[in-house]
DNA sequence: AGCGGTCTTGCAAACGTTTGCAATTATTAT
DNA sequence: ATAATAATTGCAAACGTTTGCAAGACCGCT
C-alpha cells in the first residue's frame, strides 16, 4: 500500500508542541491535563485529521471499542433484526460492531471466539441457538465479557443472558387454538439440534395434555425452520387420513409454507385450515391472511443484551445476570373456529396446570 | 480481564526449541525452513493452542486476513444475501469479514473507512447505493485496495465496481408490460437519492418513448423502495381517475404493497391489475401470485465482488476493473394482457431505439 | 521561606508480531 | 579441494499505542 504515511499520534503531539503521551491521554478522557494543552491537542487531531489506529491501542492493553457479534446465520429475518437493533445499541454506546457467521457450521464457533477474543474485541456477544459448549467456560474463566442470545431458557449457570419466554409463547398459541376450538392440531417442528425446537415441541405435548386432547404422533412433522421442509411436512399432514383443522408452524417462515400449500389445494386461510406461526417478522402482518403468530421481542433482545455487555465489560466479576423478555401471542386474521365443528370448543374445566 | 496469559509466539518457540522469528515464518508460508523444524514448530503450535494475535500481525506490517465491509442497511433482504454470499466467499480464501452498517448515515461512511483502513483490515468493500464520494478518492490515492458493489452503472473511472444492467432490466420490464398490450402503466419509484432509483425511472421513461407511448407524470409515484411509501403510492395510483392497468414498483417489497392494496379493494392481481417488481428476493416467488420481477444475480455478485478484491489485494496498481453483471426478467403470473383491451397490444413496429 | 501535597508532564517499556540484515551452514560448480 | 551460491536461521528494529514511574510545577498552609 502506498500513498501518504497515515498521521500519528507522534506527529499530532508534535503539531501541538506536546510528548505524545499527553496526546494519548488527551485522547482517553484522562483528567488532570491542561487545558491549554488539551485545547492544543484537540486541535492538531482536528487540523491533521488524526484517528487513533485500532490495532495499536488494543495491543498496547487498552480498550479497542470493538465487540463481536457471532451468529449461525445472516439470512432469516430473525437473525438479520436481532443484529441491527445491536447495531443501533452499540452505536449509541460508541463502539464498533465486528460480525461473523459460521452458516451454521459449529466447529467454527470456537475459532471465531478465538480469533475475536485474542485482542481484537473487548467484548462477545453471541447468537446462537445451541446449547453450552467448552469455549464458554473458558471464557468465563478468562473472565472475558460476553453474552448470550437465545430464544430458550436453559443455559448454564454461569453465562448472562438474554432470553424470552418463547416456550409460553407456543403454549400461549396452542392454548388459543384450543379454546377456537380444533382438537386436531398438526405441529411443524423447528431444526432438531436447535434447542429452542425441543422446548416447542414441549409446550406443544404440554398444552394437549393439560386440555386433556389425545397426542397423536402423526400430527407431529419434522421441519428445519426452513421453507422447503415446511412445504414438505404441510403437504403430508394434508395428506392424512384425518387431516389437522389446523397447524402450528415452530416459525413464521414454515407458517407461510403452510399457506401455500393450504392455496396450491384450493384451501381457504382460515376458512379450511387454522395456521399459526412463531417469531412475528415484519413480513407476517403482510401476508393475506395476516398470520396469528408468537411475536418475540427481537429489538429489546438486541437492546437488552447490548446493555448487559456494556455492564460486564465496566465489572467484568459481576454475578452473571439472566433477562428473559415477555413474549406476545398476536391474533390476526389466520385462525378461526374449525369448519365442521358446530360451536367453539369451550374447555368447560380448567386445564391440568401450566 | 484475568485468566492465563494467552499463549504468544515466544511460547511456541521455547516449546519448539527454535527462534521465533522461526515460527513467524512458519506460520507465514515462508519457503525456506527445514522440515524439521518446520513440523516441530507446528506440533508445538498444535500442543499449545496458539493462534495469531491479529492485532500485532497487522500493526507489525503483516496482513491481518480481515476484510472489512460497508452497508447502509442490514435491514432489507437485498443487503442480507449479498453479504451472505461474501461472507461465503472470503471464508473460502481464508479471510475474516468485518461488517459495518451505516443506518443510512451517509456521514457515517467516512468515519467508517477511517477506522477500517487503519490498519484493520486488508481491504474494504461497500455495498453503498450512492455516488463518488472523496474518501473513495483518496482510497484509491493511498492505494488502498477496495471493491464498489452497486446496482447501477455509473460510477467515477478509478474504482473497481461490481455491477448489474439493472437499467436494462428495468427496461425489460416495460417492454414486457407493454408487449402484453398496457399503455397506462403506473411507476413507483424506489429512494430518489439512490442512482439505482434514478436509472430505473429513466428506463421507464426511455421505455414509453421507445414504443411511442405517452408519458403521464401522474402515473409516476416517488416511493423510497420501503413498503409504507409504495402503499400509500399505490393508493394515489388506483385513485386516478384514470388509474393505471399495470404497475411496475422499483423494488419487490414496494410490488408486495401493491398487492396489498389491490387485495383490499377487492382487484385481483393479475386479472385486474398486472404487478411487476425489481430484485427478485426469494420471498417474491413465495408470493400468490408469484411476483414477476427482475433477478439481480445477487449471489453473483457477492463472488465477483470478493474475486475483484482478491486480485487488486494481489496487486494494489492494477488497472481498475468493472465487472458488470446480467439481470434476468423473470415471467412468472403477476402479469397478463389489461383486461378492457381486447387483443394484446402488438407493438407494430419496432421501437425506436433503446 | 519552607513544607507536604496534588497536578501535570515526559520518558521508556511493553503489547505480539513481521521482516531486513547478517551470519551460519549446506549445496553445487569448477 | 575451493569458490561461489543458495538455503536456513537468529537478532533486533519497527509498527502505534497505553501506562507505570518519576520528576517538575504549582498550590495552600504554617
Amino acid at each position: 500500500m502506498i500513498g501518504p504515511r497515515p498521521v500519528t499520534i507522534k506527529d499530532v503531539a508534535r503539531e501541538a508542541g506536546v510528548s505524545y503521551s499527553t496526546v494519548s491521554r488527551v485522547l482517553n478522557g484522562y483528567p488532570h491535563i491542561h487545558p491549554d494543552k488539551r485545547r492544543r491537542v484537540l486541535e492538531a487531531v482536528d487540523r491533521l485529521g488524526y484517528s487513533v489506529n485500532l490495532q495499536a491501542r488494543s495491543l498496547a492493553g487498552g480498550h479497542s471499542q470493538v465487540i463481536g457479534l457471532i451468529v449461525h446465520d445472516l439470512g432469516n429475518p430473525y437473525t438479520a433484526q436481532v443484529v441491527q437493533s445491536i447495531d443501533e445499541a452499540l452505536a449509541h454506546a460508541e463502539y464498533e460492531l465486528v460480525l461473523h457467521t459460521t452458516h451454521g457450521h459449529h466447529h467454527k464457533e470456537a475459532v471465531y471466539v478465538d480469533i475475536l477474543t485474542r485482542g481484537m474485541v473487548d467484548g462477545l456477544m453471541m447468537l446462537i441457538p445451541l446449547g453450552p459448549t467448552p469455549y464458554l467456560q473458558q471464557l468465563h474463566e478468562r473472565r472475558f465479557p460476553y453474552v448470550i442470545i437465545c430464544d430458550h431458557q436453559q443455559y448454564d449457570d454461569f453465562s448472562p443472558t438474554v432470553s424470552t419466554t418463547s416456550r409460553q409463547g407456543a403454549y400461549d398459541v396452542m392454548r388459543y387454538l384450543i379454546a377456537l376450538g380444533h382438537r386436531r392440531i398438526g405441529f411443524i417442528t423447528g431444526r432438531p439440534d436447535f434447542i429452542s425446537a425441543a422446548e416447542r415441541l414441549e409446550a406443544y405435548k404440554a398444552a394437549l395434555a393439560a386440555y386433556g386432547l389425545p397426542l397423536d404422533p402423526a400430527l407431529i412433522y419434522t421441519g428445519d425452520y426452513q421453507y422447503r421442509a415446511a412445504y414438505t411436512a404441510t403437504t403430508a399432514l394434508l395428506d392424512l387420513p384425518q387431516p389437522p383443522t389446523a397447524i402450528f408452524a415452530a416459525n413464521d417462515l414454515s407458517a407461510f409454507a403452510v399457506y401455500d400449500v393450504a392455496r396450491s389445494r384450493g384451501l381457504r386461510v382460515p376458512d379450511d385450515l387454522s395456521v399459526a406461526g412463531f417469531d412475528d417478522v415484519p413480513q407476517s402482518a403482510y401476508m393475506h391472511p395476516a398470520l396469528t403468530t408468537v411475536r418475540q421481542p427481537l429489538l429489546a433482545m438486541g437492546e437488552a443484551a447490548t446493555r448487559l455487555l456494556m455492564d460486564t465489560i465496566a465489572d467484568p466479576n459481576r454475578p452473571a445476570e439472566r433477562i428473559v423478555l415477555p413474549t406476545e401471542l398476536i391474533i390476526r386474521e389466520s385462525c378461526q373456529p374449525p369448519a365442521h365443528s358446530e360451536r367453539p370448543f369451550k374447555p368447560s374445566a380448567q386445564p391440568k396446570g401450566e
